[in-house]
DNA sequence: CACTTGACCTGTCCGC
DNA sequence: TGCGGACAGGTCAAGT
């Protein structure tokens, strides 16, 4: 699931729900899903308080007071959700249906907190993980050390946009934009959006591109990613936030899932296309291939 | 080096 | 209703 926006979103709802609880209690119905044995768990999560949290790239991290760290990444079907039991949501609460559910079958960890609030990690596909790493290993943590940058950073400019999509100028725009280690976040859906916008076939050769079609495409980008964030995110499928709510970007998206939908630009239908196997969607008139 | 495929998993949807 | 296949937001290893 979580790209970019979504992992923010969920970073955002954490930092405002979690920030100072300490953990009581750790539940592993996965081992997968959180790869130590319940001694080691018990160890550095119990009574360890939550100091800060933040996002790197796809990827969470807390860190606790005990100086370690509670590190998520939620792959394609990966949810965290907190349920406070004070603040019950009542019938008709948009979450009602889902909070107070959980946990359920997709449920794989349950943290619980020494208020008896509790963060549910549910996970139908079972791809996503949870590692709990200390300071040292944080630090040579393979997948967090070969992200490429924010591009919501401030620094993020176009210069140095251009100086990432350089480092794979024979290869197709789109998978190089997937690519994590070029730049750090985009996902199946927003390389798409971004791409329509900016109008480049997904198959396009980066050094084909002109200087000011990467202008676009990196103004195309940040444009996608904000509006996303301040919409939560999308729930094309099971996505939601800390609190069960569900993000509402994909009432925006102007190419994923639209096949067969008139361009908004040039009302030629949306085709759906195979790019880096995967589902990509486009529109045949607007984005076609150089020269 | 660039690119594809299969693996990791469960669930849903669509056509027959 | 049942069954098989395609497909799903991500990443990694292995093969061409």
């Amino acid at each position: 699931m979580p790209e970019l926006p979504e992992v923010e979103t969920i970073n955002r709802g954490m930092k405002k729900y979690l920030i100072g609880k300490v953990i009581s209690k750790v539940e592993v119905d996965w081992f997968k899903s959180l790869a130590y044995d319940q001694k080691f768990i018990n160890k550095h999560l119990i009574n360890a308080r939550i100091d800060s949290i933040d996002r790197r790239g796809k990827v969470l991290i807390i860190s606790l007071s005990n100086n370690f760290n509670l590190l998520f990444h939620l792959k394609m079907t990966g949810q965290l959700v907190y349920k406070s039991d004070k603040e019950r949501f009542g019938a008709g609460h948009p979450s009602d249906s889902l909070i107070n559910k959980l946990p359920d079958k997709s449920t794989r960890i349950i943290f619980y907190f020494n208020d008896n609030s509790k963060l549910f990690f549910n996970d139908q596909r079972k791809f996503g993980w949870a590692k709990i790493l200390d300071q040292e290993s944080l630090k040579e943590f393979e997948y967090l050390n070969k992200l490429g940058p924010e591009p919501l950073d401030k620094d993020f400019s176009l210069k140095i946009f251009k100086a990432r999509l350089d480092l794979r100028k024979n290869s197709k725009i789109k998978s190089v934009l997937l690519d994590q280690s070029i730049i750090a976040g985009l996902g199946n859906i927003y390389t798409d959006e971004s791409l329509w916008m900016a109008k480049i076939h997904p198959l396009e050769v980066i050094n084909k591109l002109s200087q000011s079609r990467i202008q676009k495409l990196y103004e195309s980008m940040l444009e996608v990613l904000n509006l996303s964030i301040s919409r939560g995110g999308s729930s094309d499928r099971n996505y939601i936030d800390i609190v069960g709510k569900k993000g509402t970007y994909i009432d925006f998206a102007n190419v994923y899932k639209k096949a067969g939908m008139p361009c908004k630009r040039c009302s030629t239908n949306i085709i759906r296309i195979k790019v880096a196997s995967r589902g990509t969607h486009i529109c045949p008139k607007c984005q076609k291939l150089l020269k």
